[in-house]
DNA sequence: CCGGAAGTGGAATACCGATTCCGGATCCCC
DNA sequence: GGGGATCCGGAATCGGTATTCCACTTCCGG
């Protein structure tokens, strides 16, 4: 099976290009969704995802589903029986990724000061997305699981939210969108990708820069318009063949 | 066979972590290097040249050798031919793109105003990776034919001095190094490459913004120290396995 | 504690794409 | 214009990984 995504946002908006021999799938199917009947089987399932976590982020997407298996500690057969295609085993982890971010997102929107919200869940981000490499890239494919939908409508809301909350208070510039935002930091993460060991201290680098360069103060006039999620996958269908 | 590469940075600096099946190369392939002595097979290994960046620019490096060689209006064995490898025909597109890059930066150099070279390098950087998509993730593996390590090197000296000098006229801070340059700026080319059709005004968006933080006036100091090709290259080497 | 139903491991299969091979077509030197 | 030496196309081969299959466990309700 071939795999082919666009490169991806923070928040990431893009889509399989196509998913070849991809099974119809069965309404029966839908209530496997969370869960095997047996005790043991619940609990492969779920060392299976983490695993595959773990695994795809170490190696990237391309990581054999015999590594995710042998990791979790069970067959191949098991892991293919709980995720019928390896893109519904990504599809899966992501959506959990989504939860984790969401969770860092609402964490930043309880800071009282709205520049400091901004900038707290800016400077996680790239860490967060470096921390998931492969899996970044993958986030919110628009076909993925029902499950993984609702956490993913609710962070870009919240990421909205933060951007807009940090213009009002004049922290940021007033020409962006929350998909300038998303854009701009997730190419820290991809750029940052090749050194592991100072990645950290990098990443930091750079969004401080980028920080800078999104200040209210001295700002010089930007061509185009701000971009928000909406518009973003708007680009994105125009973009898909 | 396999492909595995770290992501880039625009002047990219990274390696393929395994060539598994890579065949002992043999002197007199040597001789092959720069073509055969029939008129036609010259002609012929032209077009797959061609075709490659084409086609890799389009759908990315995983585009089949097929699709190459249908594009160039050949047969596969004419570009397995020519190509031992795909890894050579990666390597020898990637070649004539440092070339092509060099000549930008150059002209850059001769711009008298140190600002304004350094920027009309930087807005036309992501755009020429973006161009080439998948192939900016190539540039530079360390192991890359003799024939493209030198236009590299001196892309690597040109890029320096662009940084050097807009620093010493003050145009930007001078708390970064030229290899901060190409990590920020290879993000960009990232980041936008889900939005063919906008892109340009994306990129030169996001290039506006960077440059912005990169002025010497009223910047917050950075962790981390000034990042150059050399400790750029180190930081690659530690990090392969 | 029994008898299936539900699950398991991992060998076999299905696919896909890079690389190789070779009978036949093309060039080019004389 | 003739005869090799060079090249060509594309079918066959090979290698690698996702997916399927099934004989064999393990669980669990009674």
């Amino acid at each position: 099976m071939e795999y082919r995504f666009r490169i991806p946002t923070i928040i990431g908006i893009m889509v399989p290009l196509e998913a070849k021999s991809a099974k119809a799938r069965d309404p029966r199917d839908a209530a496997a969704t969370d869960g095997p009947r047996r005790a043991d089987a619940r609990r492969n399932r779920e060392r299976v995802l983490e695993a595959a976590e773990a695994v795809f982020g170490e190696s990237g997407l391309k990581a054999p589903i015999e590594d995710v298996a042998r990791r979790a500690g069970v067959g191949v057969g098991t892991v293919c029986r709980n995720f019928p295609t390896k893109q519904a085993l990504v599809e899966a982890v992501v959506g959990s990724m989504y939860e984790t971010l969401l969770h860092e997102a609402e964490q930043a929107l309880a800071d009282p000061d709205p520049a400091h919200a901004f900038e707290r869940f800016v400077v996680g981000l790239p860490d967060f997305q470096a921390r998931h490499r492969a899996l970044a890239d993958q986030m919110a494919s628009e076909n993925m699981l029902a499950s993984a939908a609702s956490p993913r409508e609710k962070l870009l809301r919240a990421v909205s939210e933060l951007v807009a909350r940090a213009q009002a208070a004049g922290a940021i510039r007033a020409d962006i969108g929350p998909g300038d935002v998303s854009m701009l930091f997730s190419g820290v993460a991809h750029a940052t990708a090749i050194v592991d060991d100072l990645q950290p201290v990098m990443r930091e680098r750079y969004v401080r820069i980028i920080l800078d360069g999104l200040r209210a103060r001295d700002a010089t006039a930007l061509p185009g318009r701000p971009l928000d999620f909406a518009q973003l996958r708007r680009m994105r269908q125009k973009h898909a063949k």
